[in-house]
DNA sequence: TGTACATCAGTGAACGCGCGTTCACTGATGTAC
DNA sequence: TGTACATCAGTGAACGCGCGTTCACTGATGTAC
C-alpha cells in the first residue's frame, strides 16, 4: 500500500485518533504501575482506564513487558530543553521530600514508587531508566554543593540516593510522626548549595 | 489432649522438628522474596526450597500475605543486644554500599530489596518493617554525625535513606561504571562520624 | 453522486496456563491396656 | 512385649479463579470507478 501526500492527509484523523489513545494507555499505565506495581495492574485495568477494551491492547502492545518498559520511558523526565529554564536544585528537594508528593503516588517519582521491582525488570526496562538517573544526576549536579565539578557530581548523586531512599521508608513506615521526621530529616541534610 | 512433663518430652523430637521446619520455610521464602520480589514467587516454590511439597504449607501459615509478614519479620535485623557489641557505623556503611551487598541479593537488606512494593503491603508487614527502621536508625544514631542527640538522629536517619536509594540505583542501572560510581559518591558524602 | 469493496481500530468471547488454596489420604510415631 | 488405636505432619491430586493472550467478527471510514 503507498501514501501519496493525498492518502496522508485523509489518514492523518484516525492515525492522531490512535496515537491520542497510545499516549492514554502509556499514561494510565504509568498511573496505575505506580500505584500498585507491575505485577498487580492487569492489561484490562490499563485499558480500561484509557477508555478501551482489553482485545485493542495487543494492537499497540506487543506484550505486557513492552507496555512497561514504553510506559516508564514516557513517564521519565525528559531530555532537558534549552529553551526551558531549569528547576532550582533546592526547588526539586523541597517538592520531592514533601508530604504532598509521599501520598500522591500516582503521579509520583518512579524511583521511589517502582525502583525496587524495576532492578528485576526487562533489560528494556533498566535501560529507560538508566537515561533518567543520567539525566537527573546532571540536573541535580549544577547545583551541588562543592568546588570542583566532581565534587558537585558527587554530591549530587548522594542527595538524590537520599531522597529516594527517604521518600521509600517514609511511605513504608506505618507511623505518620516518623514518616515525617524522615522526610525532613533527609531535606536537612542534603548537600545541595 | 493433655501434656504431662512426660509427654512433653516424647513429643519434642518432632516439635523441634516442626519448628526447623518453620524457620527453613521462612528462611527460604526471605530469600527468594528478595531476589525475585513477593509477586513473583510462589508458594510451591518456597516449599521446594524448604525440602517439603506446597501441601503441607497451610499447616504453618494461613496464607502467603501471612507468609511474606512473617518472613520479613523473621529476616528483619533482631531487636539489640546488650551482650553484643554494636557494629562500627562505618563498618556498616562500607558493607552496605559494596558491590559485594549490591549482587548478593538473596541476603540483601530489606528495604533496598524490596522497599518499594513492600510499602504498598498489608499492614502487618509494613509495622514490621517499621520496628526495622526504628532499630537501624538508633543504631546509626550512635556515631553519625552532629554534637546534640537531635542532630546526630538527623544525621543517622539522611545516612541510612542515602544507603537504600544509592542501592536501588546501583541495582536497577544497567551501566556498571555508574553503579559503582553511585555507590561510592554516596558512601563519600554519608554525614557519619 | 452512488454503489461495491477494502481497510483497520476496536470489541468481547474464549483459551490455556499458573497459582493460591483445599482435601482425602498416607505413614510414621506415640498411647492404651 | 504385643496388639489395636489415635494423632498429626506431610503428600500430591484436584479445584477454581484470574490474567495474559488470541481471534473471529463489527462497524466506521476511506477508495475505486
Amino acid at each position: 500500500m503507498e501514501s501519496s501526500w493525498f492518502g496522508d492527509a485523509h489518514m492523518k484523523v484516525s492515525r492522531e485518533q490512535v496515537a491520542e489513545h497510545r499516549t492514554r494507555i502509556l499514561a494510565a499505565a504509568a498511573c496505575l504501575f505506580r500505584l500498585r506495581g507491575f505485577d498487580e495492574v492487569t492489561v484490562a485495568e490499563v485499558m480500561k482506564d484509557a477508555g478501551l477494551t482489553h482485545g485493542a491492547f495487543y494492537g499497540y502492545f506487543p506484550s505486557k513487558e513492552a507496555l512497561i518498559a514504553e510506559a516508564i520511558r514516557h513517564a521519565l523526565p525528559p531530555a532537558p530543553d534549552e529553551a526551558k529554564p531549569r528547576r532550582p536544585a533546592a526547588d526539586y528537594a523541597d517538592g520531592y521530600l514533601s508530604v504532598r508528593h509521599r501520598d500522591n503516588r500516582a503521579t509520583s517519582c518512579l524511583f521511589s514508587s517502582l525502583g525496587t521491582e524495576a532492578a528485576r525488570g526487562s533489560a528494556e526496562l533498566r535501560h529507560g531508566m538508566t537515561e533518567g538517573v543520567r539525566r537527573r544526576i546532571d540536573h541535580l549536579s549544577v547545583e551541588a554543593e562543592g568546588d570542583k565539578p566532581v565534587d558537585k557530581r558527587r554530591a549530587a548523586i548522594a542527595a538524590w540516593s537520599a531522597m529516594i531512599g527517604a521518600m521509600i521508608l517514609a511511605r513504608l513506615v506505618d507511623d505518620e510522626k516518623l514518616s515525617k521526621e524522615i522526610l525532613s530529616a533527609t531535606r536537612a541534610s542534603l548537600p545541595l548549595a
